[in-house]
DNA sequence: GCCAACGTTGGC
DNA sequence: GCCAACGTTGGC
């Protein structure tokens, strides 16, 4: 069992609007960075605990819990020429850019990244690395803890 | 809207 | 394979 934080913007897809959809869970698409495609293909497994982060807001933050809760699969998204996500190099024969299923299991209480600054166990946090801009990165069963003991979440 | 820090592209 | 130019991310 691993961890791992994604970043949404709240505009596109916020905590909220997962936790209202059918089954919790939504279609994670519109990766379009290696190293974060790569992490769901070769690292991700049903089950991970997902730390499901707002970005690109007035206040970014953890908003939720998370897990896992598909294999990769085709992002549809790359084969839309009106997508914005479209990707004319992508084949259906030869996909470049893959999804998967995401299911938020416990609203917690807001943590502001400025918050999240302050958590001495998180100094090594990739997310708050100086010029990390991955929009999925790893997260130790330390860090996890971390989280959710300042959340007042029983693990 | 600014801009630092990255990542990607493409000419050579 | 280098690297300059360009594009993107994301906090502020």
């Amino acid at each position: 069992m691993a961890y791992w934080l994604m970043k949404s913007e709240p505009d596109e897809v916020s905590f909220a609007d997962v936790l209202a959809a059918p089954k919790q869970t939504t279609a994670w698409f519109g990766v379009r960075n290696y190293q974060a495609r790569n992490f769901m293909r070769d690292a991700m497994r049903v089950g991970d605990g997902v730390l499901f982060y707002h970005s690109s807001c007035a206040v970014p933050g953890i908003a939720g819990l998370a897990e896992v809760a598909s294999a990769p699969y085709p992002d549809e998204s790359q084969f839309d020429p009106k997508s914005a996500y479209h990707d004319p190099k992508a084949t259906r024969a030869q996909p470049r850019w893959i999804s998967i299923d995401v299911r938020a299991t416990h609203a917690i209480p807001f943590i502001p990244l400025t918050e999240l600054r302050t958590i001495p166990a998180l100094e090594e946090m990739v997310l708050l690395r100086k010029g990390s801009r991955l929009s999925i990165s790893p997260v130790t069963a330390a860090e996890w803890r971390a989280v959710l003991k300042h959340a007042g979440v029983k693990p």
